[in-house]
DNA sequence: GTGAAAGCGCTAACAT
DNA sequence: ATGTTAGCGCTTTCAC
């Protein structure tokens, strides 16, 4: 392992100093002799030479990259979520740091200690935990902190960024699908309802119902047990929500679930139960959220709410970059709300009010 | 924003030099008294002192750190993967720094560089193209390189450590599972075959024909169109693999693909000509490759070769972590090779010899 | 236009 | 048992 070429072994093989070099490399040009900057140049390539990260962010303090905290890039959403930000963030050049919480708020916050300790001073954080408190300390001594999916609250700190979909449009889009297609008994499934977008999502699919004069039913929301951290296994909650909701005297006829994976979860069992999805007297309607890659590839392709990623994650970026150093605190706070999409597909139909003349299922 | 409290705050805090706390914060304190001990410990408390990453990696040039090169998170597979390499990493104090290659070579580089130049010294790369040629002169300025999913080859330089699945095995086992099922008219689909795993499971597919005494037809054979980078949409290439095999004036009565993402595209088209998963007569048996979360959760689940992800992970960060710094070039290669497992679901089934007795279908 | 010098926060060899 | 010192590779005044 050979020793690295470092700024003073060019300067000394353009016959300049480390610090005409260090000007090259940050711009600093302006007045340079042309025939002074050729050899420099010329050292760079010949000797191979990459400025070290590290120094210069010792130096500096900026460290050219941030952290990327997410519930667990096993869920396809925040997978090409995690895609999508780090493809934004090579263009500028930024590396990106990326971390598994499992929506457990100590993690979040040994992660975002640990990215502190390492320079990073700007984090994306795509958990919408209710509070933020347990970052807040970070945040007074300087550390940027951009929440994806989660809506901005009142008691924010006000350099707190925030993008989101319209949760509540979201859940209201879901529902309005369902209720357009003539269900009245919509379940909902979700896991703990402790975050900030799943409150939202159920106060849409609360005001669908109201909207459409259809009375809102405490039994047909089924919202996880305990305190139910993680995004390991939102299919197995979807699964466990279903099964909650068919054990029901009058089961509903439809079903909006938190997201995909909840979604596709839910379906299995309906399955396993023997119904159709959809189906227009034995069966179920389903409809997901997120619009994930596999979404439309599913048996049957899922109904959804999309949420514009691509925009999202450059937003998210675009907010980290601003105003990178400078101290106005006084600003107006970063947010944005994108709109949802509802994406209908296969997986939804309409329910029907009549009873079918003669049912061959019921021999099976 | 404050300034950062550094060790010399805490020494004059404790009444010490800052070279003792460094001696105690680094497990030199063999023959420390207890009460300076005492003292420092407490001086770091009160003050909420936290080492710089950056500061100790200049001067130690080793980085707490290491690279994860995959072809896209966006990929379920790719996301468990990073996510069970994460979840060990954090038990030893490591960050990962996650890149998506998108499977191009010159990205890989580039990456590979870029963490280089971040002071990364090991890099697991998930990726197993047939040449790593693009990364050797790093490797030979002392990069600890181990890839993932790509089986040692002889030409490898001796420093290139390798994990992967008994791909030759799985690609066997696969193929055997439908063969078993007196399926004869069997297809492969793939990308480029223009990886290491890819060439061993298709040569595994081969194997498993050959012994059954079944001939090889290079027809039923789909490997993309082009050279075929991109992990981008795996499930998109299913897709056009299985339309292809499906206008063949024979197509097949069962298929294996390259991967889970590659099945559930190939299923989708599949439905959509209106063929059942599986289907005695009228249909197709699928099987893939992975095992990801959402195998057991597709309808119908898909039989699927398992990749033991766990233990794979801990492997590479054990190989990652082996003599660090030490200069012990002339030792044997590290390598593993894992067993994959056949997981039998329900969307394989036993080819029917016998014709159908009435075939209501061809009605429709 | 270019260079000398100081220092970012830490560690480790060497003194005491 | 603890302190002194000299950097790691870079940037950035401030001189010339």
């Amino acid at each position: 392992m050979k020793r690295e070429v470092t700024i003073r072994d060019v300067a000394q093989a353009a016959r300049v100093s480390p610090s005409t070099v260090s000007n090259l490399l940050n711009g600093r040009d302006g007045r340079m002799r042309p025939r002074t900057k050729a050899r420099i140049t010329r050292a760079i390539d010949e000797l191979g030479y990459r400025p070290s990260r590290v120094a210069r962010q010792l130096r500096t303090g900026q460290a050219q990259a941030f952290g990327l905290v997410v519930p667990s890039v096993a869920n396809p959403f925040w997978g090409s979520f995690a895609r999508a930000v780090e493809s934004v963030a090579m263009r500028h050049g930024d590396q990106v740091l990326l971390c598994n919480s499992e929506r457990d708020p100590e993690r979040e916050r040994a992660y975002v200690d640990e990215l502190w300790a390492g320079g990073i001073r700007a984090v994306i954080i795509g958990t919408s935990l209710l509070s933020l408190d347990h970052l807040r300390p970070l945040m007074e001594r300087g550390l940027r902190l951009v929440a994806f999916d989660r809506e901005r609250q009142p008691a924010d700190p006000p350099n707190l960024a925030s993008v989101s979909v319209d949760n509540l449009l979201g859940g209201q889009l879901a529902t309005e699908h369902l209720l357009a297609f003539g269900h009245r008994r919509i379940g909902f499934i979700s896991g703990a309802i402790a975050t900030v977008s799943r409150q939202r999502r159920l106060a849409g699919y609360r005001a669908a119902l109201e909207r459409a004069g259809v009375p809102f039913r405490d039994e047909l929301v089924w919202a996880g047990e305990g305190n139910g951290y993680g995004d390991i296994d939102s299919a197995e909650l979807g699964r466990q929500g279903m099964a909650a909701l068919l054990d029901l005297p009058e089961p509903p006829s439809a079903v909006v679930t938190i997201n995909d994976m909840y979604a596709i979860g839910a379906c299995a069992t309906a399955r396993a139960a023997g119904l159709a999805i959809p189906g227009e007297h034995h069966g179920l309607s389903v409809v997901g959220f997120d619009d994930i890659v596999l979404a439309p590839l599913f048996n049957p392709p899922l109904t959804t709410v999309r949420q514009p990623l691509d925009d999202m994650a450059r937003f998210a970026i675009e907010a980290i970059r601003r105003d990178t150093g400078d101290e106005n605190e006084d600003e107006q706070p970063i947010s944005a709300v994108m709109p949802p999409q509802l994406v209908a597909r296969a997986s939804t139909a309409a329910f029907a009010t009549t009873l079918p003349a003669n049912d061959h299922r019921s021999a099976h």
